[in-house]
DNA sequence: ATCGGACTGTATGGAAACGTACCGAACCAA
DNA sequence: TTGGTTCGGTACGTTTCCATACAGTCCGAT
C-alpha cells in the first residue's frame, strides 16, 4: 500500500508482508478488470476449470479453486442461477453433481480468457520472462514451506491451555 | 494449494494466479501462528505500528495496515476492549483519537516480534537473501504496475451501459 | 444383510472486510 | 460571522469466506 509515507515500513515490515499485500492489490486489480464480466476472480477460475475439465464434482472444484465446499457450492449457485453451469447428477454416484458448462458460460470463458490475457501484459510490463521464471520458482518454494507449517498440528490455541510446551 | 492434482494447472493459470494461492496460504499459516497470541495478522500489525509510532491517528493507520476506515475502526474497539491500546483525543484537533500502546499492548508486541522472527525462519528455509531481495524487488515493480491499473478510471462496470466502447 | 465409517453436498452462524452515507469538527473564503 | 468544503470517525448493510453440524449416500467388514 503506497509505502512511501514518512512512517513507512518498521523493521519488521519484510518481504513476507509485501507479498501478502501485492497479492491483495493484484486479486482487486483483477476483480476491477473482471467486473466487467460479473465475474470476481474466483468465480472465473472455477468457471475456466468447468469448461476445461467438463464434469467434475464440487470438492475437487473447492481444492482447484483454492476455497472451502461450502463457499464453492455457493458460488456455482449463483452460476447456475446465471445459466452459465449446470449441475448434472452422477450416474454412478447420487452423492455428487457433476458440474457442467453451458454454451452461454462458454462464451463467458472466452471473453474472460480475452481480460486475462490484457490484464497480463499490463501486469507483466518491465518485468523479464525470465524474472516471472524466477518468481514462480520462488513462490513455489515458499508455498512448500508454508505447507510445512499449516500441517503442525497447531502450536496451541487460545482458551487457557495451561500446558505450554516451550 | 496443492497443484498435484490430475488436473493441475491449466494453460491459463499462471505466476499472477501463483502468488495470489501463495500469499493466501502464508497469511493463513500466519494467521495459524498468531493464534496464540490471539490475534491477527492485521491486528498484529497495527499494533506495531502503535507501538513503533506512537500516537497516530485511525486514518493513516487504516493506510499503514491496508484496510479502510472503518474496517481499522472496528479493530481498534476490539483492541481497545482488551486494553492493549488506549484512544486519546487529539489536544490540537476534536475530530481525531490518537491511538496509543498500552504496557499490555506493548508487553505483547514483544511477543509477536518473536512469534514472528520464529515465522520468518521458517518460511524463508532454502532462500537465501539474494533471493529474498530479488522477491522484494519484483514484487514492487509488479505493485506498481497493479496501481496503475487499479488507478484507470475503470474499464465499464456492469450495469446496463449500452455505450460498450469496442 | 447390515452396520459403521467415510465421503458429498447443504444449511447455518459468525467473522472480516468493504462501500456508502452520515455527523461533527476544522478550515477557508468572503 | 457565516457559508461551503474537506476531513476524521462511526453506523449500517452487503459480500465473501470459513467452520461446524447435518442428512443422504456409498462401501467395506462382518
Amino acid at each position: 500500500m503506497s509505502a512511501d509515507h514518512s512512517r513507512s515500513a518498521p523493521s519488521w515490515r519484510r518481504v513476507e508482508i509485501a507479498l501478502i499485500d501485492t497479492a491483495r492489490r493484484l486479486r482487486n486489480a483483477f476483480d476491477h478488470r473482471l467486473a466487467e464480466l460479473d465475474l470476481n476472480l474466483n468465480q472465473a477460475s472455477l468457471l475456466a476449470f468447468v469448461n476445461d475439465f467438463g464434469g467434475t464434482n464440487q470438492t475437487e472444484l473447492a481444492e482447484l479453486v483454492g476455497v472451502g465446499r461450502a463457499s464453492c457450492g455457493a458460488m456455482i449457485d449463483q452460476l447456475e442461477t446465471r445459466g452459465l453451469v449446470t449441475r448434472n447428477p452422477d450416474p454412478h454416484d447420487r452423492r455428487v453433481w457433476l458440474v457442467g458448462i453451458t454454451d452461454e458460460g462458454s462464451a463467458l470463458v472466452q471473453r474472460f480468457y480475452a481480460v486475462d490475457e490484457c490484464f497480463r501484459q499490463e501486469i507483466r510490463h518491465g518485468i523479464s520472462r525470465e524474472e516471472r521464471q524466477q518468481l514462480a520458482t520462488l513462490l513455489e518454494r515458499l508455498g512448500t514451506n508454508v505447507d510445512a507449517i499449516l500441517q503442525t498440528p497447531n502450536p496451541q490455541k487460545k482458551s487457557s491451555v495451561s500446558d505450554r510446551s516451550e
